[in-house]
RNA sequence: GGUCCUGUGGCCGAGUGGCUAGGCAGAGCUCUGCAAAAGCUUCUACAGCGGUUCGAAUCCGCUCGGGACCUCCA
């Protein structure tokens, strides 16, 4: 089976092809660098990241784009309508460019600690202001948009009518009817720019406090929250390319405005495949500034907010949200992610057990035939599992059930023979692909370096002695110290002694 | 109120109508001087009530609960 993934557009699984054979173009909606990323910001780029990592297994050439939204977005609407950022950078007295930058900054330092590959290009709004400007004009050319006082409005309801008879409909995305949301909608203040409720701002005039503005055919003011995806994805991919990704919360309405002002400007709706992660959930609510229960990555790698009773590193947290299928909510909880945590070490020590095997030499035949085609049918399952709309739930789940096998290779008890060379070889490679390839997990406990080595295995020796004299009180008092030192000694069934670092 | 999603064992979670996912925790056992680690075994659940079916966690209906979106949001 090739890949399905589940495409919001059409809800339902499709085969994924590419326009141009064997080139994939992907836009992710990135962060706005207002403030500092959370634990619900994580999903989606740990999520694309898996997308574009296995696009990149499969062997296409990936163009991948992320944005960075820099340029503010309203906090509400009308009269009172203020930028996030200006607002945010006259609290810490600080320019506005300045404040983005230090967010922007943190943002990147949290990608790198959670293993996400950089994408390849990385536009920012404000730096895109001209194209921006261009698409909006060509918007009004067309007769989808109305300037009000130095503002300029998207036409839902003309371009609903005259695209809704191309099979373009304002909705189609999200599964809502235009009709009857304004039936629905409920009276709102501050409309009056607005010649119908629906209607979405394209560019915005700037009051005279506002700190960020730009010069524009309609006056001082600032872009509209959707059009910079527009304009953005447009100009690097195309007027049609792949995957457009984001959160579910971006469905309705930035993703469906998107499209609206793309299928304006270019006749088409823009990607083929919208897919869209879930949300994390804490105490079964969405994590979201409005809730006022969210943990930022930097107290969640610390375990410095209140409702940690621990710190969880960014490899725990990365597999953490692998263990869940994308498209699944995934609720937060310290016992979930303590459950995590170790069973990441469990998955890792194996891996690296594994690692250490050697398969030199020529098992034509198991030992054990049932275990042989036990490990076989699960080693093989793994890529249907991928396929399958990217279950990494699945796929961690086959991994593990190969630990035994390992850890019994290892302890001895199952002969080292029992297996092929060939699925012992396959066993390795998987592994290798799924957990550093395209699930991107990495060492990350301390290395112990050469000096530190040295005096542990020194010590293990002095230690190895005293058990021979059955000295039991100094082999472990040494065993207990260095525990609390924070280094574990496991006496290992051939005799030896392995450390770990915890 | 409208649209949609969802309800799985102590916790987290996968599940394409039939073949006990998996992780964590718990219990027992094995190995071990004792631990740790590891292995084996065990805990066999699908909100409730109906219906379809030879067979339902999976399909349909109703009831109850939870959530998302409709407004900034990953």
């Amino acid at each position: 089976m090739a890949l399905q993934v589940y495409n919001s557009l059409t809800r339902q699984k499709e085969a994924f092809q590419s326009i141009i054979p064997g080139k994939v173009g992907m836009y992710v909606c990135g962060p706005t660098v207002s403030g500092e990323s959370h634990l619900g910001h994580a999903r989606p780029f740990i999520t694309f990241d898996i997308v574009y990592r296995y696009l990149k297994h499969l062997g296409y050439s990936v163009r991948y784009v992320r944005n960075i939204t820099d340029a503010g977005h309203f906090e509400e609407e009308g009269r009172e309508s203020e930028d996030k950022i200006s607002k945010k950078a006259v609290l810490e007295k600080m320019e506005p460019m300045e404040l983005v930058q230090k967010y922007t900054n943190l943002f990147h330092w949290a990608m790198r600690e959670f293993n996400n590959l950089e994408p390849s290009i990385e536009p920012t709004a404000t730096g895109h202001i001209v194209e921006q400007i261009v698409m909006i004009e060509k918007i009004i050319a067309d007769g989808y948009a109305y300037v009000v006082n130095g503002s300029v409005y998207f036409d839902v309801d003309k371009y609903h009518r005259d695209f809704g008879a191309k099979g373009m409909q304002y909705g189609i995305l999200s599964g809502r009817v235009l009709e009857e949301q304004l039936e629905t909608t409920r009276e709102l203040e501050s409309q009056d720019e607005k010649r119908n409720k629906q209607d979405f701002a394209l560019w915005k005039n700037a009051a005279p406090e506002h700190i960020m503005r730009w010069q524009s055919p309609w006056g001082i003011g600032f872009p509209g929250w959707h059009i910079e995806c527009s304009a953005m994805s447009t100009k690097y991919l195309g007027e049609e390319f792949d995957i457009h990704g984001g959160g579910m919360d971006l469905q309705f309405p930035h993703h469906e405005c998107e499209i609206a002002q793309s299928a304006v400007c270019n006749h088409r709706i823009p990607a083929r495949y919208w897919l869209h992660n879930n949300m994390i959930t804490i105490n079964g609510r969405k994590m979201g500034k409005s809730y006022n229960n969210v943990i930022k990555l930097s107290e969640l790698f610390a375990g410095t907010h209140e409702l940690l009773t621990q710190g969880y590193s960014p490899m725990t947290v990365r597999f953490f949200i692998l263990q869940t299928h994308y498209r699944s909510t995934l609720d937060f909880s310290n016992e979930a992610l303590q459950a995590a945590e170790k069973g990441l070490r469990r998955l890792w020590d194996a891996f690296t057990q594994l690692n250490k095997f050697d398969i030199s030499n020529n098992n034509i035949t198991a030992g054990d035939l049932d275990l042989e085609a036990q490990c076989y049918t699960v080693l093989s399952s793994l890529d249907e599992h991928m396929n399958d709309d990217l279950n990494t739930a699945r796929v961690l789940a086959g991994l593990f059930e190969l630990v035994p096998v390992i850890n019994s290779i290892k302890d001895g008890l199952v002969a080292k023979n029992a297996l092929t060379t060939a699925t012992m070889l396959m066993m390795k490679e998987k592994f290798n692909t799924y957990l550093v390839d395209i699930f991107g997990l990495r060492e990350e406990r301390k290395q112990d370096d050469q000096k530190l080595s040295a005096v542990l295995q020194l010590i293990a020796d002095i230690r190895k002695d005293a058990r021979a004299k059955k000295d039991f009180a100094t082999s472990d008092k040494i065993r207990n110290q260095l525990l609390e030192a924070g280094i574990q000694l496991k006496d290992e069934k051939d005799g030896g002694v392995s450390w770990e670092l915890i």
